[in-house]
DNA sequence: GGCACAAGATGAACCAGGTTATGAAATGCG
DNA sequence: CGCATTTCATAACCTGGTTCATCTTGTGCC
């Protein structure tokens, strides 16, 4: 398994030693993956999170209408995952789908839960990570408020450069809130101009 | 100062022996507000988070248009306040107001690192309420994509029964993401019901 | 290459929710 | 108390975004 970009990734937060290093590795899974492959669908049980270490996914959420609702985009070097739901029932509200070939590593909760236990320094960059994700989780709730579908739209854009090739344009219209129907108008808008 | 709320609030998750407690309650700063008393002001520098010990406050957002838009309420045993943003600027983008009389427990930016490198147990905690308000953020999120806003209000008032009292319908009203007319149709369409 | 099918574009009718304006009720305050 | 200010309700009108139907353009896949 090749785990730098993982390693590397954590070691941005906290320093790991060769122990801590060997134990992460021994307890996570490669879990390749091909385009377009459910990954996860909403209903499992929710055994792990998800590293990305090559190529893209997707997070969505189906409502009760039976309409999926983009959440999260993640490319390598993003976690993904449900964090484990506040009820009782361990099912992921959630799926995940292939939007490339790539791999993720997984980490059992069973293992997350050993990992801090045994290196309180797990403990930590989790914390970190947890604390940014709210922070980015916070922001993109603001924005949704805040901006039109145009002004979100061209934000994602610089936000992620160059996805346009690996997402079609359905799911980023999930991803901004709008109807695809919609988002081919402001594109033609924005070409406009 | 009465620390027993934050504390057992702690003690639902991690059990702090006799040191812990001291060093918490030795960095904790109280922090007394009134009713409609403006606690932060966006653009002040971040220098804490806060615990609501007592009563009820708020944080909005201003945006570049000049409108306020809620993003939390907080009661009793909430955490509240700025992660401390991505950027570089240490400035918060957030205000808070006291909704009624009460008390905050504030836990200093540096207090809180020398918390985390003294007493793993306290990362932990924090791991855990980062991880917990991650969770409920992102179904917030969702919610505001696949509900309407009448089912919105439903919701909220039922997660929060007579808290009318303590809020502005105006808030309200920013909170679930509508204007305060569109609110008061809402209301009216209830009643009719 | 050619066929099938999904994705994107386009346009018309429609609707949830916003905007603006006005008055009534509630609240604050000297 | 009486005046000023803020909040809430109501209504007419406006608009960003949806729905639905049709057409065009990819994109597998044998």
């Amino acid at each position: 398994m090749n785990s730098a970009i993982i390693l590397s990734n954590i070691n941005e937060h906290v320093q790991l030693n060769s122990d801590e290093r060997t134990y992460l590795e021994s307890v996570l899974i490669s879990r390749p993956f091909r385009h377009d492959e459910l990954i996860v669908q909403n209903g499992d049980v929710a055994r792990y999170i998800m590293f990305v270490n090559s190529g893209y996914i997707m997070s969505y959420y189906t409502d009760q209408a039976g309409d999926d609702h983009v959440v999260q985009f993640a490319a390598q070097g993003w976690w993904s995952g449900d964090l484990f739901s506040l009820s009782a029932d361990p099912r992921t509200i959630y799926s995940t789908k292939g939007l490339s070939n790539g791999e993720l590593l997984l980490l059992p909760r069973s293992a997350q839960d050993q990992l801090f236990e045994k290196y309180p320094k797990f403990e930590r960059y989790f914390r970190i990570t947890f604390q940014t994700s709210l922070i980015r989780q916070q922001l993109r709730f603001i924005e949704s408020y805040s901006l039109t579908a145009e002004e979100r739209y061209v934000r994602f854009q610089s936000r992620f450069p160059n996805i346009d090739q690996y997402i079609a344009q359905k799911y980023i219209a999930s991803y901004l809130g709008i109807t695809p129907e919609f988002l081919s108008k402001i594109r033609k808008r924005l070409l406009l101009k």
